[in-house]
DNA sequence: TATTGTTATACTCTATAACTATA
DNA sequence: TATAGTTATAGAGTATAACAATA
């Protein structure tokens, strides 16, 4: 018979000072070792822990150009693309339309991007980065490779390859 | 002399028709190769697209139960760890104290878990599983159990022993 | 009828400051 | 002085429905 949670849960109503464990009070701070169980065995946990990770660090790294990780991609997507629509943008990204529209207007707002008639469909916008927008990615990729270095220290080349294979994997198969 | 974003700007506003690519206009719908650059190089970039398409399979999976991701972590971790206190759960899983108010609030409203006052310390609560949460658990994690196995259906054993290894190393070198 | 861009809106998650009661 | 739990609140990010213009 496996020891289930609801065996473990009658155990602890029936012997409440299963608690305490080995160490007994600290002076001025209770430091009791947590189990996460089954946890780190959890793709979706440990790949959320490590995003978390990731994501606070590019956004530091990021933050005296005051680009957020989504700006940054839909930058970089614009400049390998130009002319693009924010329909097939949002598409590439997985973003939706609607949640385009402010991140533009704010694109636009500073310079970085614009949007111009699309000859041929007039309920379309093509997106350009400005020449500004240009000169600035090259900056925050750097920033970006920068990061990125950081976060891959670690690793070598090829367990990174692997990494990023194994995760597109995954993805790929629930989608 | 590299081609950076900035050079591809410049050519982009002298020539704009550089947006229209190979294959010309559709009858009904423009389905153009996006191409998202370096991005796919990038690990958070690949973490977070990974993360959302495991956790909207985790959420699809506890639905009819009604557990999100961070409610199923807050259980398991109180039904390893019966009896730590709402400061030591936020410090295991990353959760802010005053974000776990809510969570737990809820999950003593469903009758899964408990909190009881903490002998020795008048400040603090003690978490339980009630029985029925012990038993609910148990019911949740075979649901997790089965997305988990989706998630992972293309990886060998050991590749997944790798992957969370990998992103373990990614988020430990962060902290 | 379908698609594009837009507005409005709502819900989740996360973060901070301030309060109280205790230590 | 520091910690625990709480409240209130604000900011992201994400989701849907509806609308006008256009295909």
């Amino acid at each position: 018979m496996p020891d289930t949670a609801a065996r473990a849960a009658e155990r602890a109503s029936l012997k409440d000072d299963a608690a305490e464990g080995a160490g007994g009070a600290q002076p001025h701070q209770r430091r009791r070792k947590i189990d996460l169980g089954v946890l780190d065995e959890h793709v979706g946990y440990v790949v959320r822990r490590a995003q978390i990770a990731i994501f606070k660090d590019f956004i530091r790294t990021l933050a005296p150009v005051d680009i957020r990780p989504a700006q940054f991609s839909v930058l970089l997507v614009i400049g390998q693309n130009p002319g693009l629509t924010q329909a097939e943008l949002g598409r590439a990204l997985a973003i939706k339309r609607a949640n385009l529209v402010g991140m533009l207007n704010e694109l636009e707002r500073r310079k970085l991007a614009r949007r111009t008639p699309l000859p041929g469909d007039r309920r379309s916008y093509a997106l350009y980065l400005t020449r500004h927008g240009g000169e600035m990615l090259d900056r925050y990729a750097k920033l970006a490779l920068e990061h990125e270095k950081r976060a891959c220290r670690t690793l070598s080349p090829e367990e990174k390859r692997t990494l990023l294979a194994l995760l597109a994997r995954v993805e790929r198969s629930l989608a």
